[in-house]
RNA sequence: CGGAGUGUGGCUCAGUCUGGUAGAGCACCGCGUUCGGGACGCGGGGGUCGCAGGUUCAAAUCCUGCCACUCCGACCA
């Protein structure tokens, strides 16, 4: 009851999912729309958010031997002829600049007509194009390979459709750009990353996914292999979470990035790009989120401990506060996940029971209400919000202050993998592999393609086995299953030894896919 | 770009059909009582009703044009 209260309370007494996220997103300070379109602003909670995304994936990028830089923002538009099916995969959502000077003509503020550009410049949607004509400078010798770079940045893709850290127009991102001397090393480089991406997923972000290879009529423009990791939504609709490419020597030979053998031939390089972007904080929400709000992992939430003090006007305030100060000090300096604890004191002149619900609302993983009967006592009265409710009652654990210091990276350490586990449950129990045919499949996800009532209609994903078709037997597919808004997600690492006939032509098959509907 | 819809305080919306002083709830400010499970009372601030024309004594409301946004398609991290 009390949790269909605090949905509706959100929502405004609709319940679907769609505007449940947005509900969270917006109650829980993450973030809003701005004033220019299908662009969001990213408030200090979500910026803080994405800045553990930022700390704990670097130290990791960097230990597969990956350094950082930067590139321009805008690319001169000839570098993406260069390559025909990237710029026909990108040409349709690209934002350009044409001028560099505005007038005031006719009262109105506008382009310059005599600052025309003669070439003009995107601004970037991905920057293999740049990245690679930097390597063509860079790389001579096999000597130089290999090459691995990233850079944090944003980009620019003008979608036709936009949702808060989904899909918006301008996002954050990391790119992580190799060179190889052969494929095999460029392969092994793709696979790399895309494991990291999954470790970090999991580990990081407590958020289970599928790494698995996409098929051909889902791979990046321009790329051999396309990777990903497919996280499963609390609707059952899949998120790609990351992406990694094998680019084989497409971008090289489009961009003259070679090197010289051993033997002293001129060799084309072998390169790859991989990339996670903010819609990892989407799949957070949508993850972990609940009825009272955000719930987020520790290791990425910006504070893990939020002490509410509660403060009345009278003369007791002064040691509760004290008492609190002291507690955050001690916290600071304590170690959980690998790294000091983050901990708050919110002393924002504001009720304490609102504050306390606030700090559930953002998912605060530990929120400790500190009373003067706690203070006396020397005890820290605490819930945890991976765990809040016992029916309608909040859940709260009493502890004296030693032991809660003592016991807090511990505490951390479990609500990150409570969190985990449940997604992971959820997750391995709602992939079907008990259909094989292809009207099984459409019964399942059901006949007409407007029946799912958003957030009612949980379905999960299917995994088949398939033929695995190219060019026309594989759109053939691709249209069969776009009736029923279902994609080919990916064909997972782990493939068993044999296979079931193809889930669509009946034929032999040679890999298992999973089937879902996505974001 | 096709189909549908919506633009009214920060948010969610009523009012538009049938023109007549711009409203409610939440949020915000003040005072008081409260405060250890999402407070209550009283008082208050805040909106040129998306924009531009038109009709009219009078327009949020009727007419015309434009713009923006949302949802469903095509595209996509």
């Amino acid at each position: 009851m009390q949790r269909a209260l605090s949905v509706s309370r959100m929502t405004g007494n609709r319940s679907s999912f769609p505007d449940w996220y947005q509900a969270i997103v917006r109650e829980a300070d993450m973030a809003e729309l701005s004033p220019v379109r299908g662009s969001m602003i990213i408030k200090p909670w979500g910026y803080g958010v994405w800045e553990r995304i930022q700390q704990t994936m670097d130290r990791r990028i960097k230990a597969m031997g990956v350094d950082n830089c930067y590139f321009p923002l805008f690319i001169p538009l000839g570098f993406f002829a260069k390559e025909a099916q990237h710029v026909e995969g990108f040409a349709k959502e690209m934002a350009v600049v044409t001028h560099h000077r505005l007038k005031l003509i006719d009262g109105k503020l506008q382009p310059d007509p005599d600052a025309k550009l003669d070439e003009p410049l995107i601004v970037r949607p991905t920057s293999e194009t740049i990245i690679g004509d930097a390597f063509s400078r860079w790389i001579k010798s096999h000597r130089d390979l290999p090459m691995k770079i990233n850079q944090w940045a944003n980009v620019v893709r003008w979608e036709m459709r936009t949702r808060l850290f989904l899909r918006t127009s301008e996002f954050l991102w990391q790119e992580g750009h190799t060179a190889h001397a052969s494929r095999e090393d460029a392969l092994a480089s793709t696979r790399e990353a895309l494991e990291m991406y999954r470790e970090f997923s999991e580990t990081v972000l407590a958020m289970p996914v599928v790494a698995g290879e996409k098929p051909e009529n889902e791979r990046f423009p321009g790329a051999d292999n396309t990777y990903s990791i497919e996280a499963m939504m609390q609707d059952g609709k899949a998120l790609q979470a990351g992406t990694s490419h094998y680019l084989g020597t497409s971008f090289a030979r489009a961009q003259s990035i070679r090197f010289q053998g051993e033997s002293g031939e001129l060799e084309f390089c072998h390169t790859s790009s991989w990339g996670t972007s903010t819609r990892l904080i989407g799949g957070v929400i949508m993850t972990h989120g609940d009825d009272d709000g955000l719930r987020l992992p520790p290791a990425i939430a910006p504070r893990q401990v939020v002490i509410v003090p509660m403060l009345r006007g009278k003369p007791e305030d002064a040691e509760v506060l004290a008492f609190g100060q002291a507690l955050v000090a001690t916290l600071n300096d304590t170690f959980a996940l690998g790294e000091p604890v983050r901990a708050l004191l919110d002393t924002k002149d504001q009720r304490s029971a609102e504050k306390r619900w606030n700090w559930v609302c953002r998912g605060a993983p530990i929120i400790v209400e500190l009373g003067p009967r706690d203070v006396a006592a020397g005890m820290v009265s605490f819930m945890r919000r991976d765990d809040l409710r016992d029916g309608d009652k909040v859940k709260s654990q009493a502890l004296s202050r030693d032991d809660f210091v003592a016991q807090v990276p511990a505490l951390l350490a479990a609500i990150q993998q409570a969190l985990f586990d449940e997604a992971k449950a959820r997750l391995d129990a709602n992939i079907r592999r008990d259909i094989t045919t292809y009207d099984g499949l459409t019964e399942f996800f059901g006949a007409a393609p407007d029946d799912d009532e958003e957030g009612v209609a949980f379905k999960g994903w299917v995994r088949a086995s398939w033929s695995r078709p190219t060019g026309e037997g594989l759109e053939a597919i691709e249209q069969k299953l776009k009736i029923h808004k279902l994609t080919l997600r990916n064909a997972p690492l782990d493939q068993p030894a044999s296979f079931a006939p193809c889930i669509f032509t009946g034929e032999p098959g040679v890999e298992e896919v999973l089937i879902g509907r996505a974001y």
